[in-house]
RNA sequence: GGCGGCGUAGCCAAGUGGUAAGGCAGAGGUCUGCAAAACCUUUAUUCAUCGGUUCGAUUCCGAUCGCCGCCUCCA
């Protein structure tokens, strides 16, 4: 049975869709003003693994993320870089996808934009009106909490306590509001600003109202799962629910699934820091997309994990072993029958993978499971006792396990974009090179193809040629 | 100030009231003309510190120190 750890009652609970063997999912996406960074990926990645580990399970699923494409920093940068919203944000949204792509994770049935919703914005709206959640203030449309009962549930905030400091930030706030806790629903324009001209006067969406709208037009007023990064817990998730129950009067989401933080070299992600990294960062220090992926899933979604240079490293180690262990299977030609032990470690194996994942996907454990099938695998097969028929057999696992995490072989090329392969392909010949250091020809053959080697004690370096 | 999480070997990290998964790195070995690659074996008397509960605690409780998150845009 899969189990999974729901924000909303703070238990692991048991997984049952609503409806039979479709699971309806929405996810958070990014906010597209710049690249997105491994923080970011982090979340993305989880969010993957889950969609898949449902599919592993025979769910159908229907998986629906968003992007922003409106807010106030993207106004800002739009108008900086001389473009539209839609212009600037086309950029950053396609930059998104590839590296989406390139990361191995699977396009989700729907990628909405906000601002292709308007209406349905307008429409949630006005359905809050009606239910007398809302007022205005200086053009913007704001909502009430004091008349939605259940507001805190979600992150169990105690607004007692939070008082005296939330009063400090509500007299800097440049928007008038009845309560602190209360949010914009819809934003008056403002002059110079992108706005839309809607019935509820110019202006343009609140960032908590296109979520709602959104994940309700595409999955209905009452779906199974929505995920997204802790820091989203409060306030936009909790304003997802006050809007979207306080519009229908029916429960919004059952299970609430958050990813937790990535931290960097012990530290929180950022620019002065210099621990600041996109996927695009690392791609160009030679790292892989499977290895990053590997890391980013290597620990469970529900613990901080600490990412570092090293661990990527390590993580690329440990690829091409998942690697070059899945291209050995394929290329047994003993014949003979099965094994009988390979029938039993095809089964231990499974059962341990499941066992691990349906415990709320505790990765770490699952993708110990696998390294102990590898391990297994590997002596059986230095012991000749794999025949091809078992062989057979034992991929057909490994494909199990890669549909869920998706770690062995290599990108398919035509999901990268012409940089990232690039970079791939001169990381590739680099361990060609490093396999081959002492032979004279291939360093020639390199050299003439402008990577330089250097040796140092460590091993074989490479660099291109400037 | 309010609320919450974490601290396990050089690094990443799982886990449990009964005596420490897995990966990387390191060490040894198999194979190989020598290497490289591949593969195997091995690596924490110990789980931040100090107390307490218990027959027994890394696991429960308390304190201390350290790190982190939310409360404000944020994955």
């Amino acid at each position: 049975m899969f189990r999974l750890y729901n924000t909303l009652t703070g238990a692991v609970e048991d997984f049952h869709p609503l409806e039979d063997k479709l699971v309806r999912m929405y996810v958070c996406g990014p906010t597209v003003h710049d690249f997105a960074h491994i923080g970011n990926f982090r979340t993305f990645l989880f969010t993957d693994l889950l969609r898949r580990y449902l599919k592993y399970q025979g769910y159908q699923v229907h998986h629906v993320m968003n992007i922003t494409d409106v807010d106030d920093k993207i106004i800002k940068k739009a108008t900086e870089a001389g473009k539209s919203l839609r212009e600037y944000t086309d950029i950053y949204a396609q930059y998104f996808l590839e590296d989406f792509d390139a990361l191995g994770a699977e396009r989700p049935e729907e990628i909405l934009r906000a601002t292709d919703h308007i209406p349905e914005m307008i429409e949630l709206v006005r359905r809050l009106e009606a239910s007398g959640h809302t007022y205005e203030s200086e053009g913007s449309t704001y909502f009430r909490i004091a008349t939605f009962d259940n507001y805190g549930r979600l992150s169990k905030m105690n607004f007692e306590g939070n008082i005296a400091g939330a009063s400090e930030r509500v007299d800097a706030d440049e928007y008038e509001k009845a309560d602190a806790r209360d949010f914009v629903l819809w934003k008056a324009a403002k002059p110079g600003e992108p706005f839309w001209e809607t019935e509820l006067g110019p202006g343009r969406p609140g960032w908590h109202l296109e979520c709602s709208a959104m994940s309700m037009k595409a999955l209905g007023e009452t779906f199974d799962i929505h995920a997204g990064g802790v820091d989203l817990v409060f306030p936009h998730h909790e304003n997802e629910i006050a809007q979207s129950e306080g519009a229908t009067g029916r429960p919004f989401v059952r299970y609430w699934v958050h990813a937790e933080f990535l931290m960097v070299e012990g530290q929180k992600m950022s620019k002065r820091l210099g621990n600041y990294y996109t996927f695009r960062d690392l791609v160009k220090m030679g790292h892989t997309p499977r290895a990053i992926r590997y890391l980013l899933l290597s620990a469970p979604h529900h613990k901080q994990l600490n990412f570092t240079l090293e661990g990527l490293r390590g993580a690329e180690s440990t690829v091409e072993r998942l690697n070059d262990f899945r291209k050995r299977l394929t290329e047994i030609r003993t014949e003979g029958e099965a094994a009988p032990a390979i029938s039993e470690l095809i089964e231990r194996s499974r059962q341990r993978f499941e066992a691990a994942l349906d415990d709320d996907l505790n990765t770490a454990e699952a993708l110990a499971a696998i390294h102990d099938f590898v391990r297994e695998t590997n002596t059986a097969m230095n012991a000749g006792q794999v025949t091809a028929a078992a062989a057979e057999r034992l991929l057909e696992l490994v494909e199990r396990f890669d549909s869920v995490f998706g770690i062995f072989g290599e990108v398919k090329q035509e999901m990268l974009d012409s940089e990232i392969q690039a970079l791939i392909d001169e990381r590739q010949a680099a361990r060609k090179a490093r396999n081959f250091a002492r032979a004279d020809e291939i360093r020639q053959h390199l050299t003439e193809r402008g990577i330089l080697l250097e040796d140092t004690k460590e091993g074989v370096r490479w660099r291109r040629k400037q």
